[in-house]
Order: C-alpha cells, then structure tokens, then sequence
DNA sequence: AGAATTTATGTAAGTGCTAACGTAAATCCT
DNA sequence: AGGATTTACGTTAGCACTTACATAAATTCT
C-alpha cells in the first residue's frame, strides 16, 4: 500500500476510494456492534429526509451528489426494506417523493447516538494528529471545480514545447522525411511520382543540390520535418513541410519554418517560394504569418498537379520570433 | 451537494468517493485529449509494473491496495487489450507474473509528461490554496487503522451511560416492567402464575404492601427494571429484576441494585434477600458483588420453581458506589 | 515421506454506481 | 391552443469492485 503513497497524487484517486470504502466499512461495524440494522451507504439518503422531510428522488440526488438512477434504485430497495414510503406528488405527477416511515424515524432516533460518537471520535484523533480534513477536503473540491482538464492539457503542450528540437538532416532519421509527408499527402491529396523520389531519395534529390532537410524532435521523437531545395543558384523552395497529425497545436511548424528561413539567410539565398494548395488553411496561415506573400498568378513551371498557391517570402524586417 | 459538506465528518465516506471519481475523469479526460488509449484506473497496475518490472499478481494486489481477484479481472483484460503478457512463474507454478507488452511500455513513455502534468496542476493549485493534501490524508489513513470501530461503540457506551436515569414507580410505565420482564422469563425459564400476577398489577401486588417499582430510562426509553417486594416487616425481597438485552453492558443493573439497596435503608429494612437461579452467572456476580451472601440451604417457602439460589444482603460498609 | 496447512490464483455471484436510453408530465413559445 | 422543449423518473446494460468459494501448488509438521 505505501506504493500508492510514494506515487503522490497521481494515485490520489485510488487512495480516496480506499478510504472511503474503509469509512463505509466503519460505519458499517458499528452499525453492527450496536444492532442497528442499517447500512452506512443509506446514510446520506435517510439523514437527508430525516433533516429535510419529504424529497422528490432528483432533489436527494443533486443533494447527496449522486445520479438520479441511483437514488431511484437505492429508493426501491428501502421501499422493500421499510424504510421510505413513496408518495406521488399530487402537484406534479412526474415526481415521486420520498419519506420516512414511522419504524424509520424510530431507528434513526437510536441511531443518533452512534453518529455522535464516530463524529467526536474522529475529531478527536483529527485533533490530536493535528490536521483539519475537512477544511483540506473542501479547498480541494473547490480546487476541482474549474476546468482541470483543459489546463492539464496546456501545460503538457507547454512542456512539449520546451522539448521541441529543431535538427538538421541525419541519416538515420530518413524514413520519417517520408512518413509524416505520406501521411498527410495521402489524407489530402495522394502521393505524386516526384514526392515518392524526393521522399525517398533526400540525399540526392535535395542535399547533393545544396538544400537542406529540418527535422523536429519531441524527446528522441521525430514529430515533423520540412526541407529547403535549390531551384536555381540563390532560388530556394521550402517544400515537404510536414508535422505529425497528434502533435499539431506546438508551434512545430512555426519554428521549422523559422529555421527553413534562417538557413535560407545564411547561404545568401535572393529568393525563397513555396507552392501549395488554397484547401490547406491551416498551413497558409502559418506561411502569411512569417512572411510569406500570395502572388497573383501561379508559378507557371509547377512540379506539382495539386498546388494552386504561389507565395514568396519578403522579409518583414526584424526576427519576428526566436527560436 | 452541500448538504454532504455540512453532514461533516459523517458524510466523509460519500465525499471522499465523490472526489476519487472526478480524479479518475480528470485522468481519462486528460489521456483522451491527448489521444492516449488509457484508463485512468489501469494507473496503479500499469505503473507499479513499469516501476518495478514484472510482478505476481496477489502481490500487485498488496501493493495497490486491491483484492486479487480485481487484479486478476483487470489482468485478464488487459492482456485482452495488449497491454500485458502472462507468463507463469517457473519457481513457484501458482503464480501467474504479469508484464508490460513492449507497446504498453512505449505508450507510458509518452503518458510520462501527461502524469507530470497532472501533478504539477494540482501541486501547483494546492500550494495556492495552501494545503498539503498529502500530508493530511496520510496521518488521516494511520488513524484509521487502529480499531476504530470498537472505540466508537465503547464511546457510544459510555455516552449513553451518562444519560441512564434511574426513576421511581410511574403508572405510565407499567407495561414496561412486564415487558422487560417476561422476555428474560420466557428466554430462559416461562412465565408461572405468580409472575403475571406481579407483574400485571405492580399497584397492588408491590407498591401497596410498601414495597417499590425502579425503572431505568435511556432518554426517554425504559430498558431496565426492578423491585422490592415486602414479605413482612422490615424483610425486603428484591425482585423482577430485567434489563433489555440489547442494553446489557452499560452498568444498568448494578446502578438499580444501588438504588434498590438505597431505598431498602431508606425505609429502615432490617434482612434483604433475594431468590434467583444458578443458571443466571452474570446476574449472581453481580448480586455477589454488591454485597449479597449464598445462603446454605435455599428458603424453604419459596414461590417459585425456577429458583435453587437464594442470597441475604449484608451491608458492606461504605457506599460502594454511588447513583 | 505423507498429511495438514498455507498460499496463489481463478470463478461466480452480488453490490453500488454510472451512462444511455425511453416515456410521461410539465413548461415554454409563439 | 397546440407543437416544441424541458424536466422527472424508470429501465437496461455495463463497470469496478467485493465476498465467498474452489483448486492446485507449495510449505510445514510431525
């Protein structure tokens, strides 16, 4: 069991419903030890109605924390048992409410005393082990309440992020040039004769040409690529951009593309396009974004059938991001 | 769901339970929109494994705080789903030693930065609402493990110790003083005629000739009885003694005896015996130990069958014990 | 070494709960 | 007023877990 508690709050959960089901189980004995013929898990049920009188089954259920079905099974079984009786509300036929019987109301009054003495029991050793749950417990629900999830998830994206590397062409990652480019062609589009031969031939197709192939790392992961290839002396072409469907949402492609361009910078290229196709929103947002200008006319010695974009870079003057 | 919040400590078990399923959501929502083909409960199993490599299955049991037979359902569908592999351990062939498929190993790697996520948020939001969870949950689980429920029931005990009273004869009650009596009677003897004379007509056949009806309340409950009875002057018999069944333990025997004997010197009473059975242990112990003496040989004008035991009461000095 | 006990596991049945669906009654909307 | 929506509840199926029992292998005890 003390391997639940070294993993912290990871298995918070598992620890919770451990102790809760250890409090039922108390409740239950004393229940027991006293002749009470009741069960702890009726508890928030009875006391409810017993404080509060008669109460439609969703009423109990939104009080008691708990699904209507629940309280509307559990009411079953205590109709069975004596203990509630249930009465149509005559104000509103769909309700039925739930009060309890006289023997219920009779054993609940004998059972106050044992509720008593589990409450003061337990307040004592809470006091002598010098913590207050209750107050912990209901800082902690609030905690929860609002959207846990969701930011969960930003700060995975975050770390991510940090994680990122951008790397320039290594051999041993070759087969990923051509499978996060596959995959995206093949969902969009289908794979031309050129891509599988630049795909599968980057060495000599793009580097041997002076180019350049980036790829993007999450840990020893590679989540996406993109490649520079030399048109004409000082004429780049950023092509086979590509990021892994499932790490989209990182700013991968963003910062492919920034190192596209600084490569560009650095060998003194005087003219850097792209070509690409109007269904990709996504991606010519990105190419707007850092620099990237629609021309009017397409490019007239396409390679590609699919592109129906031409864009070419202008400098928009100072980094706009770093690395 | 407030109402649980001001139930307290005794709703804990419903509250506890609450939290733990919305931890497990958090997870599965966390995994899904990750795209992690995860269960949040598979956690303790998947990552006890991962932590320390193949494990026997009542072992993991121990260690996660689950039965063997969860472990070994829950086992059973993850080699389903491919997550784990069965082999039997060769050194002992009862034991069945799951171990995580190769797949199942690469996927937690990727649920590594999820889970420092998780913790991270919630670390980071209970500093801020300055509780240590952890901490108080821990000392919490230690106070739970001693014997709780027998010192809750010893506290109910001794609660309602302080609220028995001891009372006069009272027209109201008297159908209690039969109650009580003919169920010890009818348990371990049968009701003679003499008995339901008594006992139907207290007025008559003790209050008239000087003697007394004491009842023992528990609040407003009436659990136990007794009575002296005058054979002739200043000769007292204490009689009808009765105390519920499911009230035995709580002293309210001896405390009538108390008040009987009070009352006896009250009235300047000379010789107080008593005539009872010795198949009736507990109840001689008691009469021994508040100063009543076995007599030699039983008293030759008894009125009942049942009785080879008859006792005189001798004065042992001090107040024994007070009301 | 053989019998008795303990240990490790599987299996069946049951409990407490939820999600998902269906239905009747009430309410809202012009 | 009459149709659309919402609300209150029941029902069914399923999950996660438990208890109780059964069985085979290992261990202990003479």
């Amino acid at each position: 069991m003390s391997f639940l508690a070294d993993l912290g709050l990871l298995a918070l959960g598992s620890r919770l419903r451990a102790i809760s089901d250890q409090l039922y189980t108390l409740a239950d004995e004393v229940y027991r030890l006293r002749g009470l013929p009741l069960q702890g898990r009726w508890f928030p049920l009875l006391r409810l109605l017993q404080d509060q009188g008669p109460q439609a089954i969703g009423n109990i259920a939104a009080q008691i924390g708990q699904t209507h079905s629940a309280v509307s099974q559990l009411a079953d079984r205590l109709v069975e048992e004596g203990w509630v009786t249930i009465v149509d509300d005559p104000s509103d036929r769909r309700r039925r409410c739930l009060s309890l019987t006289a023997r219920a109301r009779a054993v609940l009054r004998e059972v106050r005393p044992a509720w008593k003495a589990i409450v003061q029991e337990l307040e004592q050793r809470c006091a002598a082990a010098d913590i207050d749950l209750l107050a912990t417990l209901a800082k902690f629900e609030t905690l929860l309440d609002s959207d846990l999830p969701a930011t969960v998830v930003a700060r995975c994206q975050a770390s991510e992020r940090s994680r990122v590397r951008i790397v320039g062409f290594d051999p041993a990652l070759r087969q990923h040039f051509y499978r996060l480019n596959a995959a995206w062609l093949r969902k969009y589009f289908y794979l031309e004769a050129i891509d599988h031969r630049v795909l599968s031939e980057p060495e000599s197709e793009l580097l041997a040409g002076g180019g350049e192939v980036l790829f993007a790392l999450l840990d020893d992961q590679v989540i996406g690529t993109c490649a520079l290839k030399v048109e004409s002396a000082g004429v780049y072409e950023l092509t086979k951009m590509a990021v892994d469907e499932s790490h989209q949402g990182l700013g991968v492609g963003r910062r492919l593309l920034a190192r596209a361009i600084e490569v560009f910078k650095e060998r003194d290229g005087t003219t850097l396009f792209l070509e690409s196709s109007s269904r990709l929103k996504p991606a010519l947002a990105l190419y707007e974004s850092m620099g990237f200008e629609h021309q009017a006319q397409p490019k007239s010695d396409s390679h590609y059938r699919r592109s129906d974009v031409y864009m070419i870079w202008k400098d928009p003057g100072g980094t706009t991001r770093g690395a």
